[in-house]
DNA sequence: TGTATTTACAACATATTTGTTGTATTGTTT
DNA sequence: AAACAATACAACAAATATGTTGTAAATACA
């Protein structure tokens, strides 16, 4: 289903972000949005778009293609 | 620009639908979509969302990771 | 030329992402 | 325990993606 895409590859950014020990403020000042951006991301709860992904990317210090494999 | 990189990342899609021989109606149908929908992609008007670039990479029988790399 | 196919574009309704604010909950540290 | 930091969640407005219909323009082909 759907939902269990978006919580996989929300839970796959959980894990990058953390493992750069950043916190979700961090990273959402990175780019310029706020907690709840990356909270909800992560949680599952967004369908993020290709723009959203590519600052997620530079902002995890990352390729996008890498980042996207994360769902998978 | 943002709109510069949607119209790069759509024209990457045209090339790749192109070198499949396929129209924009197939493309569409394979992805439950109608023509208009892959013809605003490939403008570079809209900012497609994960879940559409997942099956659209699906639709072009790739993998997403070496789908968005065509915006690069 | 004429016909069919393919692509482009516009407008509208609907659904959803995003931005924002506020706050509750959980976790950490002293 | 108390104070602080980090995360989760809800609700609202605004922007935008998506679905849909209609049609014009461009392209391919007989």
């Amino acid at each position: 289903m759907d939902k269990e895409r978006l919580q996989q590859f929300g839970e796959g950014i959980r894990q990058l972000r953390r493992s750069k020990n950043l916190t979700q403020a961090e990273l959402a000042s990175r780019m310029g949005r706020d907690q709840q951006s990356i909270q909800r991301l992560e949680s599952g709860r967004v369908n993020p778009t290709y723009l959203y992904l590519l600052e997620l990317a530079k902002s995890l210090e990352m390729d996008i293609s890498e980042l996207v494999a994360v769902g998978k």
